[in-house]
DNA sequence: ATATCGCGGATATTGCAGATCCATTTAGTC
DNA sequence: GACTAAATGGATCTGCAATATCCGCGATAT
């Protein structure tokens, strides 16, 4: 017996603005200390649209993970070092932290309600869902963009700022 | 500093009907051998949807994770044993298969496009969210229907069929 | 035979991701 | 101080997929 899935997976896929953040991310990293890139200067980077891709800056700046200065010149860069910035917190700021799996409680619907003394402990499936979101985030927190940069080649970074800052 | 996350993330939720199915495969685990409970009866266990469900259902028999015998009396019943169902089957026959993060390949766009040998190895960003991927799965595969008829109370099959034939 | 069920296709409806624009604010530069 | 470059916040538009329903076909028990 062959397995058919869906071709297409819509309500599971993360949005392709979390890979824009992702490098985005990955390439602020780069910059030298205290330097920033502005948001076009990012979108040309990456062809990216470049309205939208500041307003997920945004986030990301709210999130605690870039800070932002306004005024010529200005722009982003990282808010902390590198080896405290984990791919968990980029990804939650762009998509949100709520788990995908959420419990409507549908125990306690229709003719097959439970009561609610049964229903004290968290729902099993629920259970068992979470703890498969708890593995993924426990595999992306381990992972730094300063764990991202090591694995980069060693000329990475120069070519990145001098790409990123012509024009 | 407090971190701000968007309230409501679209992209990642899993659909309403994996929570549904989730449960209706529990239900069935719970019949007695060879049984079968019609869409219409799971709809009106959880007060669901009745047409959509249905439509659920399918899939999860195109996944092999189902039987279904048309005609009076007919329905549907698991395709195999408890033991040999893993949540993660469940899941992907609702949902697909899909990785939720999908590479697009960005780092060759744009200004910073990197040349084809840099780009041999997969995105090192990609290769972290296929690892969260994987320990997500992994965690799902772990567990199976009997697993979860394991931890319901041990008088729920018996409340549970007759209920669902109720009517 | 006929009623009961699953199956497949076609079709609304709705909400969010993706995308854009503008007014405002902030901060450097001349 | 005026100008300019940049982020910020709000409002808006569009496309697509999840949700939801209906109908006709086929299969099968009684």
């Amino acid at each position: 017996m062959d397995l058919q899935y869906p071709r297409y997976a819509g309500g599971v896929k993360l949005p392709v603005s979390t890979e824009w953040l992702l490098h985005c991310a990955t390439t602020l990293a780069q910059l030298e200390p205290g330097a920033t890139a502005s948001a076009a200067q990012l979108a040309d980077y990456y062809d990216l649209p470049a309205p939208y891709l500041a307003k997920q800056l945004q986030a990301l700046v709210r999130a605690g993970v870039l800070a932002a200065t306004t005024g010529p010149r200005g722009g982003f860069r990282l808010a902390r070092p590198a080896a405290d910035i984990t791919l968990l917190r980029i990804v939650e700021a762009v998509d949100g932290a709520a788990p995908p799996y959420e419990c409507r409680e549908i125990r306690r619907q229709g003719r097959g309600a439970l009561p609610p003394e049964d229903c004290r402990d968290a729902c099993v499936l629920a259970a068992k869902m979470a703890d498969a979101h708890r593995a993924w985030r426990d595999s992306l927190r381990g992972v730094t963009l300063a764990d991202i940069l090591g694995e980069l080649p060693p000329t990475a970074p120069a070519r990145t700022r001098s790409r990123l800052m012509a024009k």
